[in-house]
DNA sequence: CTTGCTGCAAAGGTTTTGCATTGTT
DNA sequence: AACAATGCAAAACCTTTGCAGCAAG
């Protein structure tokens, strides 16, 4: 018989979860470290980083992968993201803008897909004005 | 007056580059070091990478952000890729599969749009018979 | 009471960097 | 001869992990 892990809810998943779900500034661990810390001033990094993992694996939140650290969205509906490369800053880039189903077939001439990530790479609103001269 | 860098050509720019025109593996730069190291056995870690951003700001090489660690590849050309998450391994995925312009426009609510990544997540061919029975 | 979860601290891995030296141009 | 690029080693990060104690169920 196969054992199965009964999870347990505590304090510092509930409110890193709910910290989350109240940004949409996509942060990465070490922000969520510092953030969730002003309420909980004893969490651990590690306990951080393996809430956010258990989060990951059970679909509860999807992570950015940016060019240095990974990003968290709690939010798991079917959108695409702005990287900026000037700043690093992340946002949100909704369905209508995407037009397209990109992909639709599971089953690939390389494997089998469970689903795939749109990142657009640019300059954002804020960044744009300073760099505008460059090119 | 602005001063202008000119750049110089050395071996072990051309083997890296070398190298990562002959494979289709999308390696990291820790296997770019391994595989450079037995022609040029002195080469430098630091070497490796300080070249590969060199491309990567030329735009001769594109960066994969995988979920651990960067994957460089030579081929510019429009093209997504496939990350097996069981292996790793990261596969070519050719346009004809992504049926889509996916954004045309280079103006957008976030800002400027330089270019996109899409990103399959999957089973690749070799390990999907082995995790078959998992879901 | 059981055992999953945490805090702590150390370790692992990737990527960057300062500096003296080498090697292109 | 200039000065860009390298090798070396240390440092800077990000992320994971072992373990003893704590706490949810």
């Amino acid at each position: 018989m196969v054992k199965i892990k009964k999870e347990r809810m505590t304090a510092q998943k509930s409110f890193i979860f709910g910290y989350l779900k109240s940004v949409k500034t996509h942060p990465s661990a070490g922000i969520v470290y510092k953030e969730v810390r002003k309420k909980l001033p004893n969490i651990s990094q590690g306990t951080v980083y393996r809430v956010l993992n258990n989060f990951k694996e059970k679909g509860q939140v999807q992570v950015i992968d940016a060019k240095d650290t990974a990003r968290f969205d709690a939010d798991v509906s079917n959108h695409a993201h702005f990287i900026c490369e000037e700043c690093g800053n992340v946002f949100d880039v909704m369905n209508e803008c995407v037009n397209c189903g990109v992909l639709k077939k599971k089953k690939t001439k390389v494997g089998f897909i469970n689903y795939y990530k749109i990142n657009f790479y640019g300059e954002c609103k804020c960044c744009r004005p300073a760099s505008a001269g460059r090119k």
